[in-house]
DNA sequence: GTTACTAATGACCAACCGTTCATTACCTTT
DNA sequence: AAAGGTAATGAACGGTTGGTCATTAGTAAC
């Protein structure tokens, strides 16, 4: 009377004791929920279905879905990986960089996680967008000079972040099926004016 | 004992006969909501709070949720405002719109309302984008020639978001605190380079 | 084989959601 | 003043969610 949704199966499971291997799926499975669905939408319970256990194991392993959520996504090394530190050519080396990392990483990687995440959930998105702008402004603000610095940076990281929804949130268009190579020499270009700033 | 959740008030609320007025207020409370929360955390219970009513009453305004919010949010007009047909200084006339019509925009804006909830849900951040790359390529696809034409488009629609979410949606930071004019002069460069492609 | 430990299960709970609808109160028309 | 129409209310419902916990079943030590 209570609960009229079956939160039961018809037979009982089958019950496979490995912890380890039970945790790694878990946060496989919530990698993939968060991503599809955002932080909000995801269930506990559809990301056990996905890990081939039941949400009370879920619980058991994390004690609760925010602490799932931070246990599944990357932590700052990523966004270091992601913009790394100061290089001489620097917008051939800032796009590349970024590019070939973002289009190497399979559906499973931490980061594409988080990004999907954001998608779907405001404190994620304010976090994601603060941490990709103070992560480019500590990798290139010792290369980045003149008095419009900080705000030079700023248009950097929004680059990044415009070509970031288009290309790998969304995932199709023009945008998305462009060859890296091409994507990075305009990615280059465009950087650079911003780099160099506004010059009749 | 079904339900333990309050659903009413102590003293009966004193009735004001006005529909034209409440639906006006819901669809304002409806646009702050939803970009406050995002549509899945937007609740219709609050969005009747906001505008002074019960929620039974949104519901007989509005059918549904989902109603309620193709109501609140704007349509094809407001992206053709945002980026007016082709012109021939391009990319000035193009940052120059873009940035002067979300600058002048206020809180219950619904281009605003539409991008701060599409930060919090995936079905409409994929419409918001998708609107936004389709209204940028028929805008621009009959003066931006050549055989990459429709990716360097795609690639203007990636700025004008970055540049969105950096300066209208976190709302804080070196780029939202900048100078309309020098924006729009750091962007007109930027989407020079982008319109133009790499040269070396 | 028995015991002890704990991984794993699944029934249950409280809270909240969107939606429905019988009831009520306001306003206009007679 | 009575009636009719409908704007507005709020109790109820079915469903889903995150979280709890008593029970069960694997497994290793003795």
């Amino acid at each position: 009377m209570y609960n009229s949704v079956m939160d039961h199966e018809a037979t009982p499971r089958r019950r496979v004791r490995d912890p380890e291997a039970h945790r790694t799926a878990i946060l496989e499975a919530a990698r993939a929920a968060f991503a599809e669905r955002g932080y909000a939408r995801a269930t506990i319970r559809d990301i056990a279905r996905r890990a081939g256990i039941t949400h009370g194991l879920v619980m058991r392993h994390f004690g609760s879905k925010e602490q799932l959520f931070i246990a599944a996504m990357p932590g700052p090394k990523d966004l270091e990986e992601l913009m790394p530190g100061p290089a001489s050519t620097l917008p051939e080396r800032i796009a590349r960089a970024f590019i070939e990392r973002m289009d190497r990483a399979d559906g499973n990687d931490p980061f594409i996680a988080l990004i999907r995440s954001a998608a779907s959930d405001e404190p994620t998105v304010a976090g994601l967008y603060s941490a990709m702008r103070e992560r480019s402004a500590a990798a290139y603000r010792t290369v980045v000079t003149g008095p419009d610095a900080e705000e030079r940076i700023d248009l950097l990281a929004s680059q990044l972040i415009g070509i970031t929804f288009s290309r790998y949130v969304i995932g199709s268009g023009p945008l998305a099926d462009m060859d890296s190579e091409r994507l990075i020499e305009f990615l280059s270009a465009s950087l650079r004016a911003v780099l160099q700033g506004p010059e009749p």
